[in-house]
DNA sequence: AAGACGGTCAACCGCTTGTCG
DNA sequence: ACGACAAGCGGTTGACCGTCT
């Protein structure tokens, strides 16, 4: 005997869902909570399956989804994810809030993939096709360029949690995209986020903040304490200032930074508040990190 | 004007994974 | 350890729409 089927299929109803159908789910969910899918359709009055209405309520209703195409980072976020972490959509998906796995797997297939071809990087492996390849039309053999990711930093963070009680601390997550992406900043809601509120250690190992794939640098990691006075670094180029951070690492600063003056300042001024790097000047910093901004 | 064609994306299908008794 | 069930996941389908001929 196999499974039983999770609905009758003679008596639900397939296809597009109607505006009637929506309003039932969305105040059913509204004033219920989502509760077991199985019996949802029955007590919200719905002639559809549960898993139907998981995947109505997941990728169109919830009050939460950004609606409209991915912007130009959130393109780039998705395919350094992909990079690392394969068609695993929904992980991809957990990294940009607002969007879904279905969301991205679609714009992916449809947008993405061919950009990356134009562009002459195959799209599943992320390495650059070449015109042997191209002219050839043979299957692109991996190859060993691919920068290893680092391991979780997660015992750095309990570590420096239990140092300073950080209850309610921003843990922003940089991640260093392989190949030929560039650096990524991560920032909550607007963009795309690796930028999490987090009240407790556990928050941060929770199955949607992936601490196991996208790699939790600690500040100091990033910000390489200058040898010089802080002086030195205001009279530098703001881009230069990051290719001294950040030697090994291509920064491209043109692409759209959409968070606002105050939370990008916060935010880098709790890196640079680190004790690794606190012989630095944090207002210098921040002033020139304000100069990035007008890049 | 109309049919062909291709692109997009919501929805479905079936397999996998997690949880519980 | 095992089976049953619920939920999650990724691949695929098909309806719809715009563009081309």
């Amino acid at each position: 005997m196999g499974r039983q089927p999770c609905c009758d299929k003679n008596e639900v109803k397939k296809g597009p869902w109607s505006s009637e159908e929506d309003k039932k789910l969305t105040n059913f969910i509204l004033n219920n909570g989502q509760c077991c899918w199985r019996s949802l359709p029955k007590l919200a009055g719905l002639l559809r399956c549960g898993k139907s209405c998981r995947l109505r309520w997941t990728n169109y209703l919830r009050p939460d989804l950004k609606r409209g195409l991915l912007s130009e980072y959130e393109e780039k976020m998705v395919i350094d994810l992909h990079a690392q972490l394969g068609n695993r959509w929904s992980k991809i998906a957990s990294h940009l809030p607002g969007r879904t796995d279905n969301e991205i797997k679609n714009h992916w297939n449809t947008h993405i993939k061919k950009k990356l071809k134009k562009m002459g990087i195959d799209p599943t492996t992320h390495n650059p096709v070449t015109s042997d390849q191209l002219t050839k039309n043979q299957p692109i053999i991996q190859q060993e360029t691919q920068i290893p990711i680092e391991e979780p930093i997660v015992e750095k963070i309990k570590a420096k949690q239990e140092e300073n009680k950080n209850i309610g601390t921003t843990i922003t997550t940089i991640i260093m995209p392989q190949s030929q992406t560039n650096l990524s900043l991560q920032e909550n809601e607007n963009i795309g986020t690796c930028t999490k509120n987090i009240n407790s250690i556990d928050e941060v190992m929770d199955d949607d903040f992936c601490t196991n794939e996208v790699p939790l640098i600690s500040p100091n990691e990033i910000l390489v304490p200058h040898e010089s006075t802080t002086s030195s670094f205001s009279s530098q180029s703001s881009i230069n200032i990051l290719e001294d951070f950040l030697p090994n690492w291509q920064c491209d600063f043109n692409m759209e930074i959409s968070w606002a003056d105050d939370d990008f300042r916060s935010t880098l001024d709790y890196l640079l508040n680190d004790d690794d790097v606190s012989d630095m000047n944090n207002t210098t910093i921040s002033q020139d990190w304000s100069q990035v901004l007008e890049v």
